[in-house]
DNA sequence: TTTTTTCTCATTCTTTTGGCGGAGGCCCGC
DNA sequence: GCGGGCCTCCGCCAAAAGAATGAGAAAAAA
């Protein structure tokens, strides 16, 4: 069904076919200069965003994805679970600039086998493409250790109490702590604690991350309010 | 930007272009019926919900549009302002069965330019579209009583600029100050700016508020993050 | 060509948020 | 009776967010 164009790579008959996502041509042109350096590596096509990293993929079939986890449109993770869906033979590097705790154990939930920041030399980017082209693990060594303490974290959103479901329900209709403490006759104090304990639950890092789980899972309706 | 079709319209060279939106696919034949006996109107399109009838007005961008207020997915009121926002040159009446004070307030508020009651005669109706295509403002009398109430809320949404509505849509997916700079390859100063003038034309006190507001207005879709 | 808008960045200051640790009271199940 | 979870509150502290204002540059509109 997946019909993958059969290319004639121009150098060699076994490069590793890589395919670059990222919503900036400025790191897309970088990246591909700096894999062009390596004739092991062939860059069979690039992609803005996760929908075209989608269609790209069909088209090119790749060995391997760099992907952007920041992006419109269709965000790196949501990328990365729909292309190891469609293609599980794909191996994807997350490859991001800054370093975000819950970025890191998403991607790989989500079935990148390797995450690299962009910083990274470009040596040690062409190591982790052949590493990961052989289904080979690599993570940069910072995104080892984050990943590490979530892993003994089994996981999956722990449950909420009842207070704090209630918190976040107010939270999520744009309450400030102040509004909320009002609202339900308790300290201020009291509503941080519950909503730190809400974050950490949740595992988001900010209230309107909350909020927006909030809602994805129907507590409140944003259309009222 | 917005491309229209240039449709040429069957009858006459200016027939007015009519939207109809509507859940109820009944009410959207009845409407149609209505319409169909006036040679001056044209029904360009249909939309079941406000996320639809964003699309079908990019597409077919019509004069006037008939929004009814209750409907899933996109609130009528909701997408009278995005539409409003989006085209302000499309003029919306809102039509519903019920009359209720705060939707009259809100309908017009969000940019309305009339509110008709669904047991309205045909007649009635086809006067009111010619008179919003004019730019007239047309409310059924006792929808003008309950306004008349309200009437000095000089309030209304200011136009937010292309960097601000894209400085939003990043906002509304729970991007921290510093990611939306990362992602925009802008100062966070700058957007820390750009967020301050949001708040400020939505005229919500924080973040989270915008967010839920850019999720009504169905900028973001909340089930994509 | 002016004028206006937009985008950019900066500084300063206040408020809000969020993390971390501790603590007392309450109720429930073992 | 005794842990354990839950709710409540406290303080301290660092980071983030937000308001207010100014200002330069580029682009668009007049």
């Amino acid at each position: 069904m997946l019909e993958c164009e059969r290319i004639s790579v121009s150098e060699g008959d076994m490069a590793i076919k890589v395919l670059i996502v990222d919503d900036h041509s400025v790191v897309r042109q970088g990246l591909r200069m700096f894999l062009s350096l390596d004739p092991d590596l062939a860059v069979v096509g690039e992609a803005a965003n996760g929908k075209e990293a989608l269609q790209a993929a069909r088209k090119h079939c790749p060995d391997v994805v760099l992907m952007d986890l920041l992006m419109p449109v269709m965000d790196g993770i949501a990328a990365i679970e729909a292309l190891r869906r469609e293609h599980p033979k794909i191996e994807v590097i997350a490859l991001t600039s800054v370093l975000e705790d819950d970025k890191v154990v998403g991607a790989i939930r989500a079935g990148a086998i390797g995450y690299l920041l962009k910083d990274t030399q470009a040596d040690e980017l062409n190591r982790a493409i052949k590493a990961a082209a052989a289904g080979q693990v690599q993570l940069s060594p910072q995104a080892a250790a984050r990943l590490v303490r979530e892993v003994r974290a089994p996981e999956g959103p722990e449950k909420l109490t009842d207070r704090e479901t209630e918190v976040l329900r107010l939270l999520a209709r744009g309450y400030s702590n102040r509004e909320i403490a009002g609202e339900l006759v308790i300290g201020e104090k009291t509503v941080k604690t519950h909503v730190s304990n809400v974050l950490s639950k949740l595992n988001v890092p900010s209230r309107t991350q909350a909020a927006l789980y909030a809602i994805r899972i129907g507590l409140v309706d944003p259309s009222q309010s």
